[in-house]
DNA sequence: CTTTTTAAAATTGCATACAATTTAATTTTA
DNA sequence: TAAAATTAAATTGTATGCAATTTTAAAAAG
C-alpha cells in the first residue's frame, strides 16, 4: 500500500490553506455591513484593543509587513477610522491611533464573532484543540529558517 | 472576568488565517527551486494525480474559481507544464492536461513534502488531529449560507 | 564627529483571490 | 423548435500578500 506523498489531500498545508480561505470568506457578508475587508477587520481588532501602536508592532501582531499594511492603513485613514502620524521621538516610526469614529465602529462589529460561530458547526472543545495546535505551529515557525538544514 | 469577543487572539479565524499564511510561506524556498508558486504547486499536485480534468472540477478540488485559475493555468501552459484545450463534446469546458514536461517535474517536487515536514515541528498524531478538524470545517462550510440564519 | 550599519516605512513588481459581469454554449421550457 | 434559463470560462476591478528595493532616520563604530 503506497502512500502518495504528493497527493493534495495528504498534505497538511492544503486543508489549512483552503480552510483559512473558506472561513475568511464566511465573514464577507457581515463585514460588508460595516464596510471592512477581512484584513481591515483584524487590523481594527488590534486597534480596538491597543488604541495606538506603530506599524512595525502592528505587523508583528498580524503577521503582515509594511508592504501590505501601508496601503491598508491609508485606506482605513481615508475612512476616518484611524490616524497615521510619524513619531516625533523616532521619525522612522509611524504611529497608528484609533479615531472616535473607529471606536464607534466597534459597537457594530461586536456581534460578528458570534454570528460567525454559528456558521461553523464545531464543538467548543474542538475549537480549543484546533486553536492550541495552530498557535503551536505559529510559534514554532519563524523561530528558525529551515532551508539551510542539512 | 470579562472575555473580549473582539480580541484578535480569541478568534479561531485569526490563527487559522495567520498559520496558513506562514506555512505556505515556508514552501517558498523549495518551490523557487522548481519554479512554481504555492498555488501553481497545488494545481500541479492535482494534475500529477489526475492527468486531465476540466477547469470547473479542478476549481472544486482546489477551492478556487476561474477568476484565479484562468490566468494561473495560462502561466503553467506557457511554462509547458500543461495543455489547455476546449472540450469538443461540450465547448463550454476547458480541459487541462498534464504534459510530458509536467510529468517530469514531479520527480523534482516529490521531496518537498518531507522537507516541509521538518520545518514544522509537530507530532504525527497532532497533524492527524488538525487534519481531521480542518476537513470537518471545510466539509461543513459551503453546505449552507449562514447569512439568512435568523 | 564622521562613516557605517541598522532599522522602519514606503514603494515596486508580481501573483494570487474573489465578487461581479460578460460571453458563448448547452439545456430546459413553453 | 424558439425563447428562457443555466452553465463554464473568461474578463474586470479591487484588495491583499510578500519579496526586494529605496528612502529616511537613528544608532553604532572607528
Amino acid at each position: 500500500m503506497e502512500i502518495n506523498p504528493l497527493k493534495l489531500e495528504n498534505q497538511l498545508c492544503f486543508p489549512l490553506y483552503a480552510c483559512a480561505k473558506e472561513v475568511v470568506r464566511q465573514y464577507k457578508p457581515f463585514l460588508d455591513e460595516i464596510g471592512l475587508t477581512y484584513t481591515q477587520y483584524i487590523t481594527m481588532m488590534v486597534m480596538w484593543e491597543e488604541k495606538s501602536m506603530n506599524v512595525k508592532t502592528l505587523g508583528e501582531r498580524l503577521y503582515l509587513d509594511s508592504g501590505t499594511l501601508t496601503p491598508l492603513l491609508k485606506k482605513l485613514e481615508k475612512q476616518g477610522l484611524i490616524i497615521r502620524q510619524r513619531s516625533t521621538e523616532d521619525e522612522r516610526n509611524v504611529i497608528v491611533t484609533i479615531s472616535e469614529e473607529g471606536e464607534n465602529l466597534r459597537q457594530k462589529a461586536v456581534e460578528i464573532p458570534l454570528k460567525l460561530g454559528s456558521c461553523i458547526p464545531i464543538a467548543m472543545e474542538e475549537v480549543q484543540t484546533l486553536y492550541v495546535l495552530l498557535y503551536k505551529i505559529l510559534g514554532s515557525i519563524n523561530k528558525q529558517d529551515c532551508t539551510d538544514k542539512k
